[in-house]
DNA sequence: CAGCTTACTTACTAATTAGTAAGTAGTTTT
DNA sequence: AAAACTACTTACTAATTAGTAAGTAAGCTG
């Protein structure tokens, strides 16, 4: 029953099989319904491994927001992101956000938090808070332009509308999870539909 | 230390304080971050009383939401809503999402839920879908009642934007618990300035 | 007033939880 | 080649979890 192994198969090392299937298990069930036997019995681990790696809960889960917030200002930065003109831009958060979709249904991180927030470790909450606002700065950055040079239309301010916007991204995430994936096309072709100029 | 019982104080009985009690937790801190254990200590009673009003914490969690879809029905029927004009009966909505926030910032239901949503048994699920469904139809006719009179203003189908609109409402109150309440006002604010003509 | 029902408590079980301490095999450093 | 370090496993603990079974006191019912 075991994988037959493939030819010089590239296997990250322990510590990153952990945070990877964290994440996984954290994106789709939540931070309070997975435990260290459930990521030890998946990687063919002993509990005690992952202890060595992350000591506790709270720990894994710091680490786990933290690199996120890592991906997201190395993403950011990107040159074939930062870049873009302010449309691809948003196009470019939309397909970060179309391909959680696609990875069953997986909500985002902020989606995944926010209702369990008040039983996370106190760094874990400030990681995540840091995350939020610079996500939000990003997007209100790339608005403002896209409004001056003309190829985004909103009214009010650049910094109202993207917290309004990543706000209803995480949201949809969540709604495609309780029902299917339409509502969360459904909700992003409204968004389209009245940003686009 | 204990609070000095008002005359004629009313209190209701075991079963709904338990579901009472239980709906704060829920909306509070996650459904999987609270145990019949909590309940009963809070409550002063042994945590088998609470097996006897609900055998199991899935029956719990489906007679807490088919509550709230009970009330979602009434409240919609009440003659101090359903007789508004639909500029009015959005702003009686958005009290709801307030009074949510005003309660120590808690979340709606959905948005306890929607994380966790794979955790949680099959009939809650079902209620929760039931729920967002109804609730999403009858903003929908309020949207479309609004426009054709002249009093909302908003490109694309109601159905679309009504899934837009309670989406981010359910963000927003996501939002104000990692945050604070700013970032709630900040969205709503928007809503306001792009859907009242 | 006998018997049933309601609303519990007491006392328990089996499983799961996070976390620790001590040991060990393999690798790296000195 | 000795020492130290890395990445674990084995074996354990104490707490907590959902859930059950049996008992009981009070009230209602025929």
């Amino acid at each position: 029953m075991t994988t037959p192994t493939p030819i010089a198969a590239f296997v990250p090392d322990t510590r990153t099989r952990i945070l990877d299937l964290a994440e996984v298990l954290l994106l789709e069930r939540g931070f309070n319904a997975f435990s260290y036997q459930h990521l030890a019995k998946e990687l063919g681990v002993k509990p005690a491994a992952i202890h060595y790696h992350f000591p506790s809960k709270d720990d894994l889960g710091t680490a786990l927001v933290a690199r996120q917030l890592r991906r997201l200002r190395k993403w950011r930065d990107l040159p074939r992101v930062a870049d873009l003109p302010p449309q691809k831009q948003f196009e470019a958060l939309l397909a970060v956000y179309d391909n959680h979709l696609g990875h069953d249904r997986r909500v985002c991180l902020f989606g995944s938090l926010a209702a369990d927030f008040r039983t996370l470790p106190a760094p874990m909450q400030a990681e995540l808070r840091t995350f939020n606002r610079e996500l939000t700065e990003w997007l209100a950055q790339v608005l403002a332009v896209g409004r001056a040079t003309g190829s985004l239309r909103f009214v009010g301010s650049p910094a109202a509308k993207a917290a309004q916007v990543l706000t209803t991204l995480a949201g949809a995430l969540q709604v495609a999870r309780v029902h299917d994936e339409t509502p969360f096309q459904v909700i992003v072709g409204q968004l389209r539909l009245e940003l686009f100029a």
